[in-house]
RNA sequence: AGGACUAUAGCUCAGUUGGUUAGAGCGCUGCCUUGACAUGGCAGAGGUCUCCAGUUCAAAUCUGGAUAGUCCUACCA
């Protein structure tokens, strides 16, 4: 081993000898035990996010192994049709190029192209996280196999009723061209107006005041042109008198109705509402329920059509509607349509007030472009049909949601689960399977082909396959199964499914899980027709944040690539990369600055190790996770912590080789037998190491990974290294010592370790192996890998609880000593001697069983033990128990630093005994708290009056000096 | 508008079924280059557990309310 731990020459090394060995395949024996990973974008890159996720995959998966089972963690990547897309897209406009310029066959090359490019970085990057997936069985959502999942799951839905296409008014992503589910849809508050337009109604009729037109207010002006109708509610007085008459529509000219309808408030504004059915989600309810025309006035770019379109509700186009739209605005985007309008309204004397108006403006999640509501042909899952399986998986307690309190979001959203709108008019993803005739019959099949077979069509009709393509999230949903084989080889999905464990975030939870167990549990059955679920247990972690809790973004400039903070990097750099190729490139100049501030120095290297550690001890239940860079040199300095204790180990279970820092021969350290004598510390440290693993365990069952990780910590940092190592020494360095006395603590030292870094190992993969590796001669293992090692057990046998009480006494007078030092500024170099009075046969035993021990960890020339009849010399003192440790104040100790020292020792006892007496003279508490509790106080009250007289005949011994 | 979640040390967070001297990391103060480690050692300071009320012998923990923040769903045109 080096001398200073440099993670980077550790870790590829260990990472590539597993992947060649095949140690991340499954192993064949065991239960199988499996976890499918969450497909990243292929041509994506790995953010913080991921290693969460995956450092806590990985962790599992590891464990499982060891713990014996049959392990596969599935990778893969998903081809992420939208957000692919608009890159390759970029690309060729920067050459100046539209994909229409290539079409759809050269356009899907090139994307395949970026592809293979780019495809690379996501799979280079986990395994610089050390994932120990299996890389046989790597799965993309568009390879042949995947995308022959996604047409059978598509035929067999739409044969069963569960799919079907229609007209419908879609989320319709102007700038993209395509429609989007209503989750990809954003809904922000934005500061909008709220105009006021007055429609004069029609044939002389007049409101109740007299007013010969109506107000109507809307904050989307544009729509108007396609409006057929004016509602108000049917209990309104104001206006029932005019229901079923009719306004004249301003600019076009159109006689609309007016209607009567719940769906309007009253109270809010006039109380009068128009109906555009085509162009809003409320509106083409109301119009359908009243029969209000549907009209579109819109193209795909959302500019104002030459003539606008007429449909019934079964999106059949009215042929002898009039679609003739007021002139100056056919090819006028909205916007601009919308500024015309307004100004038109106000040139007729029809504007009747502009007012200030809050409003949720829906937004496309990828292209941030004002989603409009649009009348087009989509294809539709029935997900109101599927949700109930799904529901019932998870209230059954066949699923459960790792924390529990998602179960509800769950619940909330799949109760009021609406129909899921699958095509998309993109050019990458799976082209949809359906194909029409030129009278537009629709033809369902896995080929056309099949198509013609299946529906027995004549050889000579011309078909033409839909264009569209689907979701990328359709593909997602069926990734449990289609990974592994479906629909032909079920030999794989028989035997990992379903698989134990889902990592993911809450943000896709509908997006992904939902539809993924509604998938699942359709296609996958059991040998009864059951469906089968796709995993046990749903593990949601948090969402990673920034130091001062900013969601990471690209466009805020504060995402953080992981492997910068494995590898470090510099500020330069790092500002380099944050500020190259922005969305919106004004903003650099700002990430340039936050940059600069908050990383002034860039990062430093702190190798995987540290980093999993520090996602680990993240890992609480809490949503919000807020990343923090402070956290992870800390752990960077455990790493070292550990790597460090193993050269301790190292130096004193091998041979020294003079003059050099390479180790000679290993020593007996009990590998081939031998006598062997366990000092206390010996017993002590392996009584403690079997409450490690027990509680190890306990967090493994629990998804705890940060009491986990504060567990392994505290025992590697505050016992094994602060106490047992420090204790080991005396042993050590005693030229006495026996030879079973060596060989004893060296078995220990060395043993306790092993079995540590076998326990950190799913979290630290790769610094555990590298010191398991080298402890190899003196711990008599022999495998391979540690990664192949089994899990520690533990063993109640090796619970030694006196060895633990009388380490305790040993910790207490080296505390005791050690706080005295520090009180009263005696140089640690400085050797002292110690009394102990008023002790026990107790207290006497354990002294004389380890003055070594207190000698050497306390610093001290000479303990003396005092009889009762003894008398004491002036003394500073410290309590353990009834035990008085007395340092002498002779030529040590300034008397005023004393008396300081026991004043404030005398204040804390008296507020902690008036706490304790309050409780104990409560008669209630007497009698109504559990006799224990009520022992227990009594007891403390004792202590600590008795260390208050103590320390009142201190005072009074320094005042009489 | 409805719902969920959060509020604990200067910062980031733990605190399991009510009984702890309320913990950890980072930061801070003092001392120390002792033969694993200054990426270190030892000692220490720092908290009316957001506020109010209630239940209880006992509340950071349970209940109700308030305030602040985050998120989700829906939406008044």
């Amino acid at each position: 081993m080096e001398k200073t731990y440099q993670p980077s020459s550790i870790e590829t090394k260990h990472y590539e000898h597993w992947e060649q060995s095949n140690y991340f395949q499954p192993s064949g024996n065991g239960a199988p035990y499996s976890i499918m990973i969450p497909p990243p974008n292929v041509t994506g890159t790995l953010h913080m996010g991921h290693a969460f996720q995956q450092t806590i995959m990985d962790a599992l998966t590891r464990y499982h192994r060891m713990m014996g089972r049959d392990t596969l963690w599935q990778p893969g990547t998903d081809h992420a049709g939208i957000a692919t897309q608009m890159v390759v897209e970029r690309l060729l406009a920067a050459d100046g190029k539209t994909r229409h310029d290539l079409g759809r066959e050269t356009f899907i090359d090139r994307v395949w192209q970026w592809k293979a490019q780019s495809g690379g970085t996501i799979s280079s990057q986990m395994r610089r996280l050390g994932d120990s997936v299996d890389w046989t069985r790597e799965r993309f959502t568009m390879d042949e196999g995947l995308s022959e999942a996604v047409r059978e799951v598509f035929v067999r839905l739409f044969d069963e009723g569960l799919l079907y296409r229609g007209k419908r008014l879609v989320n319709w992503d102007p700038k993209f061209h395509t429609a989007i589910s209503d989750i990809e849809v954003e809904n922000k508050e934005e500061q909008g107006s709220l105009w006021h337009f007055r429609y004069p109604l029609a044939d002389g009729v007049t409101t109740v005041d007299g007013k010969s037109y109506l107000v109507v207010a809307t904050t989307r002006p544009e729509t108007m042109l396609g409006d057929s109708a004016v509602a108000v509610h049917p209990d309104d007085e104001r206006y029932t008198a005019l229901v079923g008459k009719y306004v004249e529509l301003p600019l076009v000219g159109r006689r609309i109705p007016i209607i009567a309808d719940d769906y309007v408030e009253m109270d809010f504004g006039t109380g009068c509402v128009k109906i555009t059915p085509a162009h809003d989600f409320n509106d083409y309810e109301v119009g359908k329920r009243n029969g209000a025309q549907l009209i579109n006035i819109f193209d795909k770019s959302a500019a104002v059509l030459p003539v606008a379109e007429a449909f019934e509700y079964s999106g059949k186009a009215l042929e002898d509607f009039d679609g003739t739209l007021p002139d100056g605005y056919a090819g006028l985007d909205r916007f601009d349509a919308r500024k015309k309008i307004v100004a038109e309204f106000d040139a007729l004397g029809l504007l009747d007030s502009i007012k200030d108006h809050t409003l949720m403006v829906p937004r496309g999640d990828r292209s941030h472009d004002v989603i409009e509501p649009w009348l087009t042909d989509q294809w539709y899952v029935a997900a109101t049909k599927m949700a109930q399986p799904a529901i019932d998986a998870v209230k059954n307690g066949d699923i459960e949601f790792v924390p529990k309190m998602y179960e509800n979001e769950y619940y909330n959203w799949m109760n009021n689960i609406q129909d899921w709108c699958i095509s998309r008019q993109l050019w990458w993803g799976h082209q949809i399977p359906a194909w029409y005739d030129k009278d537009g019959g629709v033809y369902v099949g896995r080929s056309e082909e099949e198509v013609r077979t299946k529906y027995t069509l004549d050889p000579s009709l011309e078909l033409r396959r839909d264009e569209d393509v689907l979701d990328t999230w359709f593909s997602s949903a069926l990734w449990t199964f289609s990974t592994l084989g479906w629909p032909h080889d079920m030999d794989m999905v028989r035997r990992f499914h379903p698989t134990d464990v889902l990592v993911t975030g809450f943000d896709i939870i509908f997006f992904w899980v939902a539809r993924m167990i509604m998938m699942t549990l359709h296609f996958i059955k059991d040998e009864n027709g059951k469906g089968i679920i796709p995993f046990k247990k749903i593990y949601m972690t948090g969402l990673i944040r920034d130091e001062n809790g900013q969601k990471m973004s690209k466009s805020k400039g504060n995402v953080i690539d992981p492997i910068d903070l494995i590898d470090g990097i510099d500020l330069e750099t790092l500002v380099g990369k944050r500020t190259s190729g922005m969305m919106q490139p004004q903003l650099a100049a700002k990430i340039e600055k936050n940059t600069r501030k908050s990383f002034p120095d860039g990062f430093a290297e702190s190798g995987t190790d540290a980093l999993r550690f520090t996602l680990t001890s993240l890992a609480s239940l809490s949503r919000d996770i807020n990343f923090d860079v402070k956290r992870l040199e800390g752990y960077r300095n455990f790493c070292n912590k550990l790597w460090n204790a193993a050269r301790l180990v190292q130096m004193n279970t091998f041979a020294q080789v003079e003059g050099s820092d390479e180790l000679g021969a290993p020593l007996d350290c009990g590998q081939h037998g031998g006598e062997m004598e366990f000092s206390l510390a010996d017993r002590w440290i392996r009584s403690r190491f079997q409450k490690l693993e027990a509680e190890v365990h306990k967090h493994y069952q629990q998804y705890r990974f940060d009491l986990m990780s504060q567990t392994l910590y505290s025992f590697i940092w505050d016992e094994y290294c602060s106490w047992y190592l420090e204790l080991s020494k005396p042993v050590f360095w005693n030229e006495n010592s026996t030879d079973a006395q060596l060989r004893g603590t060296r078995k220990t030292v060395v043993g306790v370790l092993e079995a540590l870094l076998r326990l950190i190992h799913p979290i630290m993969p790769f610094i555990s192996e590298e010191i398991w590796q080298s402890l190899k001669p003196v711990s008599g293992e022999t495998g391979d890998s540690i990664m192949l090692e089994p899990f520690p057990m533990p063993n109640n046998a090796s619970i030694d609880s006196a060895a633990e009480a009388d380490l305790e006494w040993v910790k207490g007078v080296i505390m005791g000593v050690r706080n005295i030092r520090g009180e009263l500024n005696i140089a640690p170099s400085k050797a002292i001697s110690v009394l102990l009075a008023n002790g026990d046969a107790e207290d006497k035993r354990r002294y004389q069983e380890n003055e070594a021990f207190l000698k050497q960890l306390a610093k001290l020339d000479n303990i003396q033990w005092l009889e009762a009849a003894d008398q004491a010399p002036a003394s500073s003192q410290a309590l353990v128990g009834h035990l008085k440790v007395l340092v002498p104040m002779a030529g040590l100790i300034d008397v005023a630093a004393e008396k300081a020292r026991i004043a404030k020792e005398v204040e804390k006892t008296q507020k902690e005994l008036a706490r304790i007496e309050g409780k104990l003279t409560n008669e209630k508490f007497i009698s109504k708290a559990p006799d224990d509790v009520v022992a227990k106080e009594k007891e403390k009250a004792e202590a600590l009056n008795s260390k208050l007289i103590d320390l009142n005949a201190q005072v009074a011994q320094l005042d009489a000096l």
